[in-house]
DNA sequence: TGTACATCAGTGAACGCGCGTTCACTGATGTAC
DNA sequence: TGTACATCAGTGAACGCGCGTTCACTGATGTAC
């Protein structure tokens, strides 16, 4: 009896491994791009020389653009998710809160590298304008952040000993997200001409998270 | 004694008028394909067919395509900064509530008419990725934004015979325009793959502010 | 172990296309007399 | 009022350029025997 059960599927003469590692760093290359100047605004040439190869390869790994989008943006997504997901982490001693957590992502540096910040706020637009397949991956990710915030609310009300209407943690994870992530585009939108007001959004939410919680 | 004194500027063989009124043109032309899909995804050939003329004569009116992008910005913003401003209109028997304006903002209408909507919202992520020009006439927009909530908060704590300290007019001011740009934006990215949780975002920042105000 | 062959990731020229901007030209309009 | 001229908004071909995608080719790697 062979292992190997499926006909259809040669044996790689390259290894899947190294194929792997192209298509890495591919999306490495993609992601902080499209998150900081948009999808539209880096062609496949540009984006394969970061990658350290000619343009032609591509497609060897992706079939489109769009379907890189969307690998950047379910691998992006998975990222940013993972480092919510600290602050569900009850084995961690060192597990921030929720309020950390919205500090941290109303911080200026969060603001100011878009490239490795959170997807929602830095491809909001770009959903939007986009095709289903790629709305489709922002979609998950969306409830994939509302989810994070319910577990954290969750989680910190039953160490306060207190019960929390799922409904209600639903509600406010989704104002939160709706106010953070139009907290950090607008601080975004207008850093470079009104330093000041950029701050000054970023701080009021801040502010404004810690009164509520 | 000549009326005329400014000789260096000679009489348009074209009025002035018929000259404003194809700037127009070019302006509304644009304006809401700007906002729809974003400033580099129409070009000055489209736009001016839009307008009902042929390329070339776009700079008779613009020095470039960022011209026309400020221009676009602050007409946009001029025309929902005064649809803001029916709120602060003690003369209108009809004046809507801030709470009703905020309403009219999150509603699926304004959020599937990009075009016609409001400019913070819509091009909020074009801003910060163009340049200085750009990114001035939409701060101005947002300060407007601002400006426009703390007369109608104050207008209204008046009308209750309350007194509201101006610096936390302001912050709730802040904190007011984060939360409806971000709910629009996310309830626009999403609304064709998860149009349940477009909605649900929209009716849950709109619930949030009944709640506060 | 050695040799002939097959595979296929990556190369780089080329495809048709649209971009922002320029410019020689046209023709309607207003001025000068 | 009539005629010669000047102006300039608008036309449309053309500029160099970058785009997403295709494809014939290369050469390193693995297989077959």
């Amino acid at each position: 009896m062979l292992e190997r059960t499926e006909e259809d599927c040669p044996v790689p003469r390259i290894s899947e491994q190294d194929m792997a590692q192209t298509r890495r760093r591919i999306v490495d290359a993609a992601s902080p791009r499209f998150r900081t100047d948009g999808i539209d605004a880096i062609g496949i040439a540009a984006l394969m020389k970061d990658a350290g190869m000619t343009h032609g390869g591509f497609y060897n790994h992706f079939a489109s653009k769009d379907a890189l989008a969307v690998a950047v943006f379910e691998d992006a997504f998975a990222t940013s998710l993972a480092t919510l997901a600290r602050a569900t982490d009850e084995a961690d001693p060192e597990r921030p809160s929720l309020a950390e957590t919205v500090d941290a992502y109303l911080s200026p540096g969060h603001r100011d590298m878009p490239g490795g910040g959170c997807p929602s706020a830095a491809l909001v637009t770009d959903a939007g304008r986009h095709g289903p397949a790629i709305q489709a991956a922002y979609a998950e990710g969306v409830n994939g952040y509302i989810a994070g915030f319910d577990a954290a609310q969750q989680l910190e009300a039953t160490e306060r000993g207190e019960a929390l209407d799922p409904e209600a943690a639903r509600r406010r994870s989704i104002a939160l997200l709706s106010e953070i992530v139009g907290a950090i585009v607008l601080s975004r939108a207008i850093r470079l001409v009104d330093p000041d007001l950029s701050d000054e959004i970023l701080a009021v939410n801040r502010q404004r998270h810690h009164q509520e919680h």
